[in-house]
DNA sequence: TAAGATTGAGTCCTCAATCTTC
DNA sequence: GAAGATTGAGGACTCAATCTTA
């Protein structure tokens, strides 16, 4: 009766937490030949698919779900090889305006391919309706939780 | 029409990453003043509900979702604070006994009072039917990665 | 040999503090 | 003063390698 406190392994959050991080060491170990961190591939693939939409570190960071420090370490990575380019100075002295270049965009297409297929793979337990039912659930949370949802625009 | 490549933010394993790192970071918060890690909540979770199920260390880091060298060191520390007892032969030679001890459940008591609360808190946006579907949903998702899974067990 | 536990090196992250510019 | 970017210190995790015992 007082299992209310039992029902640990059944909390949604430690559900979470398990599928995630197995997705996650996944993800890693595919990003690996490509020496990305998952802060640097979702900076890249927010540089590269918002039209035609350079960003600050700070947005980067808050659209990728990591604290500024972190973001800023990553560009300082991708920008040493060559993959974003940091423009000290829109118009605005404080901001650093960040844009992929052509060999980010290459990167990223070539790193995208690569991960979609170990996904596929990964969520090849759902079919098509649990997929987009489990898409809509992780949205309505994400908008609980405050957090930036990427527009639906098809 | 390739923006096949251009739903990155639509994929469930961002999502996914996303919603837990939110959940993540407040759960860490609401832990920081227990000085407990994830790694060691999950272990005095399961040392202290499962039954009378005292566990090696091996078969906790499998069910915590860590390596055997985090949930290790982790281990040593609840230990050296008297959560844990480790008692080093049962009658095996190379198994650890891992238990918990009457100081770990009183603190588990506490701290499981406290996440509850900001778990209720977290999960608010989505009705009881919504909690169950996201519930089964990453149960079977759990499945197909061979993820460890908590009996079911009313 | 194989399995459990541990140590050591390396990485990515967070937090707190600082510097600069509006 | 407030916001963006960065630096420095500290923590938790992973991987690879080692030690020990069945």
């Amino acid at each position: 009766m007082d299992d209310d406190v039992t029902d640990f392994g059944m909390r949604i959050p430690y559900l979470i937490r398990q599928v995630n991080h197995a997705l996650s060491q996944r993800l890693d170990r595919a990003l690996k030949p490509y020496s990305l961190t998952q802060a640097q591939l979702s900076a890249l693939a927010i540089l590269g698919h918002q039209h035609p939409a350079p960003s600050s570190g700070a947005e980067l960071s808050q659209r990728s779900g990591v604290t500024p420090p972190s973001m800023s370490a990553a560009l300082a990575d991708l920008a040493g090889r060559g993959l974003v380019r940091r423009t000290p100075h829109p118009t605005h002295g404080r901001i650093v305006e960040v844009g992929i270049t052509s060999a980010g965009r290459k990167l990223l297409r070539e790193v995208q391919v690569a991960t979609k297929a170990a996904e596929e793979r990964d969520m090849g337990g759902l079919d098509a309706a649990q997929q987009e039912q489990l898409r809509d659930l992780l949205r309505t949370m994400m908008r609980n939780l405050d957090l930036y949802l990427p527009r639906e625009e098809k």
